[in-house]
DNA sequence: GGTAAGTCGCTTAGCGCTAAGCTAATTGCT
DNA sequence: AGCAATTAGCTTAGCGCTAAGCGACTTACC
């Protein structure tokens, strides 16, 4: 009946003690979005740790790495940051402040809003950004080493159908 | 030479950015961890909203869902919580404590350890849940639904093995 | 049997986030 | 032109987490 005797990982463990409590409850999307949560927080874990030599937060590599996608002059608003990083203006203040501290980036007025800043990478910030993406992408390439180039695109295929239909 | 002329997702975006300007990296994994962050934090929203209608936080759900699936007495010790759930005994000296104000746990002693306690889920608590991880399971079983079964085995399965190596 | 090491749950300080609200500046309506 | 509504970034209060460390208790070793 049950084609794996033994639970392969930690969401079949899951699964199978639900089956025996609650043997009424379709658990099947949990396969999914289980280890889709578990999953995404075991490599934020690895990612942070693969940004903390660089003494960069993850929160804090986000920030940068967008701009440095952006293209030159790798400027953008608080505004635009914010919103592509789904954080609060709030949350945005306190990573900026802490970045323009350092001397990552630097904030100066928007010459066409003067309600507006531009943010803008410095020279430092480039070459950091530049180094610790590199070392993230090496974190996420060693991880999905588990699968082959076959497996990983299918999965990017449908992780991105997925995607599409929750974020709308 | 590009298989897709515009994005499909905003991973394709990002993608498609660093691209621009950074031709040198090699960011197939993002295809594949990009979409899980994204999905983690869509998902994890949506959950937090079906338990608010029944007073619970996601991670107060999680706290209830592991002692209901331990089933009867529905018992277990603070550091297991704290272990099964990643959580440092700080955060969950928290949630116990909100948890039992509102009725749903109890604290007793350990019989066998003087240090120890045994969390037990109330009548209360044990009702509760069992709405909760219905209207959970609908929202993951919905979102799910963007794809056939069929897609929805395969994904399960290269996300268990992504998850079994990674875990270690 | 006595002591050193480990483990129990809890407390506290600090961090980063959100939600709500602020002032200043811009945009839209009439 | 004049006023209302919106938008900019920032501040504050509150929440939940981690890290560090506490006293109480148990286990392991000699």
């Amino acid at each position: 009946m049950n084609p794996q005797a033994h639970p392969q990982d930690p969401v079949d463990a899951i699964v199978e003690q639900w089956a025996a409590v609650r043997p009424d409850l379709d658990t099947s999307a949990m396969e999914v979005f289980g280890r889709i949560f578990r999953l995404s927080r075991a490599m934020g874990d690895r990612m942070e740790k693969a940004y903390a030599p660089l003494g960069l937060s993850r929160g804090e590599f986000d920030v940068l790495a967008t701009l440095r996608r952006a293209g030159e002059p790798y400027t953008l608003s608080p505004r635009e940051l914010s919103a592509t990083l789904m954080l609060t203006t709030g949350g945005m203040t306190g990573r900026l402040d802490k970045l323009e501290r350092a001397g990552l980036l630097r904030r100066s007025p928007d010459p066409h809003d003067r309600r507006g800043l531009r943010v803008t990478l410095t020279e430092q910030g480039l070459d950091l950004v530049d180094r610790a993406v590199g070392s993230g992408l090496a974190v996420e390439r060693e991880a999905l080493s588990a699968l082959n180039a076959q497996q990983a695109d299918q999965l990017a295929d449908l992780l991105r159908e997925l995607l599409r239909s929750t974020e709308r």
